[in-house]
DNA sequence: GTCTATATGGAGATAGAC
DNA sequence: GTCTATCTCCATATAGAC
């Protein structure tokens, strides 16, 4: 029967789901034969390169699944905060609130980075440029911008992986539920939402303060 | 040579560091054999259970350590902020800023906390636990410090797992560096550091607002 | 308490039929 | 594109000498 009983969509999806389960070194082809209902010998049909390849493969998939679900809403034209509330529905649906592992997340705690750290590496870089970007949006400078994004990340990771280890979702929901105000305490509320790049004030009026997405640069604010 | 190579200290800190680094299942027999110097069956002597025994021995001396590095100076008589000061030392260093991995963590994200989750939860509530006496200790109401503490813990392990996931200390540094600010805002500076269960004032003189460990239970109040 | 030697199973991976 | 059959190697685990 030289039909595919998977779509490569589908198969990458049970792949992933394998891998975060049981980690790369306990995810062996007999448990992926199985979660994917191949042979063995079919899955290196797919995958010359063995586990390896798979784990890439399963790597750049949930880099597309991220790019969607989670940096587009985040590069929007709506309104800053309901960014962050899609970002954090979207992950807390696809990590079911800390039950599934995040795999990225997952194959950089152990020697597994060295052979996947680039694109584990470029994953979270992109994450954080885009929550700076919509924090820069909401008329935060861009230094506070940043390192409220690389705050919120980290919240976001420490809740997942705190709601797995004690088993209670309600920690993710804690931290997702005032997330967004803690991300944008400070922000300007004449922020330039909706056309980001195109100044609703064709030139700023003078000192106005925290408009622009460029403005600001370079300077230290005192934060909080 | 009926002596033995190395402590049963040694040993148990040469097991974490392996499985730590490796994971359980990548924590091959012959690895840990390497790491410890010690033959493989020499390592079934010590632990007849095999590698399951052995990390559970491995989670119990993390518990131990745990005791004694962050849960015992989260109970000192120092002021909160310097109690707290004293775990995200000890914490940075063992864990090398991320670039160690934290174990009750990893084996929490796999499979494994099927086996060892009992272990892992009483670990990571006996820290909240902590974290939540330092803070009533710092004149918060209960079920704000209860927040709080859980708050901290997430940022701790979030940014563990960042800066190990993008190869950057900085991220533990700068979360370590306005931690005990973020968690004690708010807290009365009278409150009771030296002598917890003891009272300064015998008999609280009338609204001071926040000054007893059991004050303030039960309530609601808004916070930040 | 450590070692060498060994048993047995499952790991990753390949060849070739259909 | 999937399968059965098979390869090799390393996994966990044990027996028994020293």
């Amino acid at each position: 029967m030289p039909k595919p009983l998977l779509s490569r969509e589908e198969l990458l999806g049970r792949l992933y789901e394998t891998f975060s389960r049981y980690g790369y070194e306990g995810a062996s082809m007999s448990r992926i034969a199985a979660f994917t209902g191949l042979g063995r010998a079919s899955l290196y049909h797919h995958f010359p390169g063995g586990k390896e390849e798979m784990a890439a493969a399963v790597l750049d998939h949930a880099g597309a699944w991220f790019e969607r679900a989670v940096f587009a809403p985040l590069e929007g034209v709506t309104p800053p905060r309901q960014r962050l509330l899609a970002m954090l529905d979207a992950i807390g649906r696809h990590y079911d609130a800390g039950n599934r592992a995040c795999l990225p997340m997952l194959l950089a705690l152990t020697e597994e980075r060295e052979t996947f750290g680039a694109a584990i590496r470029r994953l979270f870089a992109r994450w954080i440029e885009g929550l700076t970007q919509t924090l820069c949006d909401a008329g935060l400078a861009r230094d506070i911008a940043r390192r409220r994004a690389i705050e919120g990340a980290v919240r976001v990771q420490g809740a997942l992986a705190l709601a797995r280890a004690l088993d209670d979702p309600r920690i993710f929901t804690a931290m997702a539920a005032d997330l967004p105000q803690q991300m944008l305490t400070g922000a300007d509320r004449s922020a330039l939402w909706t056309a980001r790049g195109t100044p609703r004030f064709p030139s700023p009026p003078s000192g106005g303060a925290g408009s622009g997405r460029s403005s600001r640069r370079g300077g230290a604010p005192a934060e909080r």
